[in-house]
DNA sequence: CCTACTGTTCGATTTGTATCGAACTGTTGG
DNA sequence: CCAACAGTTCGATACAAATCGAACAGTAGG
């Protein structure tokens, strides 16, 4: 029909995304490990992101990254036949001062029991 | 059964807290609303935080208080026949530094039209 | 070239969340 | 005490999101 593997793929500019959007894409601990690994280890294309979560299947990890760009918080540039994804960090941080240094330095719980 | 306006209810301790649930909790609009008004005007009764979010029934609104204490964000203590809602501020801003001022400090967008 | 490769999109199913009316219960004012 | 009040809980419905297989389309290596 019209998309395929290596096609531009739309980014909101960050002065229109909304906090709650944000918030939700960060709220899955599947997108919050993907994001982590970005801030950590710079861009990746999107197989070595999914190395991250193995077993998901790559229909499953793709919605992710739909969610994580569409919130204004990921580039997803085609690259040769790959595609390489990019934390936005400088532009999510202007636009949400200390939000995600908050989120990325953010400690895991001990469980209840 | 067992339960009724004015009972004692769980309250996490933010230890057992994990981010994903607190980023949950946020990222709805209505819920965002009532953490920003308990963090401007502290402790308020339900029926004065429900003056925030006008014809939303009490049912409704009832339930986006639990979602917020079960991540450990407001506490929900009897008062008489009343109810006072707290913002769990210190405790959130030893669990997670800096991410409720980042929050609420951010302001919105200006629409994409 | 043409085949194998990378990754998105589509469509269907399942799961979870939002929403709201109704029922219910401790509390207090008269 | 009894009636009115404040809010939670329950149950049903509607809506949104997660998940996955299959189909698809540029790209590049042989």
């Amino acid at each position: 029909m019209s998309n395929a593997t290596t096609r531009r793929l739309p980014h909101p500019e960050l002065k229109d995304v909304e906090l709650p959007a944000v918030l939700f894409a960060l709220s899955d601990p599947a997108r919050l490990d993907l994001v982590r690994q970005l801030a950590a280890q710079g861009p990746l294309t999107v197989a070595q992101c999914q190395a991250t979560e193995p077993g998901v299947p790559k229909s499953t990890f793709s919605h992710h990254l739909k969610t994580l760009r569409e919130a204004g918080l990921i580039r997803n540039d085609p690259a040769g036949r790959q595609r390489i994804v990019t934390l936005r960090k400088a532009e999510v941080d202007e636009r949400f001062p200390a939000l995600l240094d908050a989120v990325l330095s953010s400690s895991p719980a001990h469980p209840p029991e």
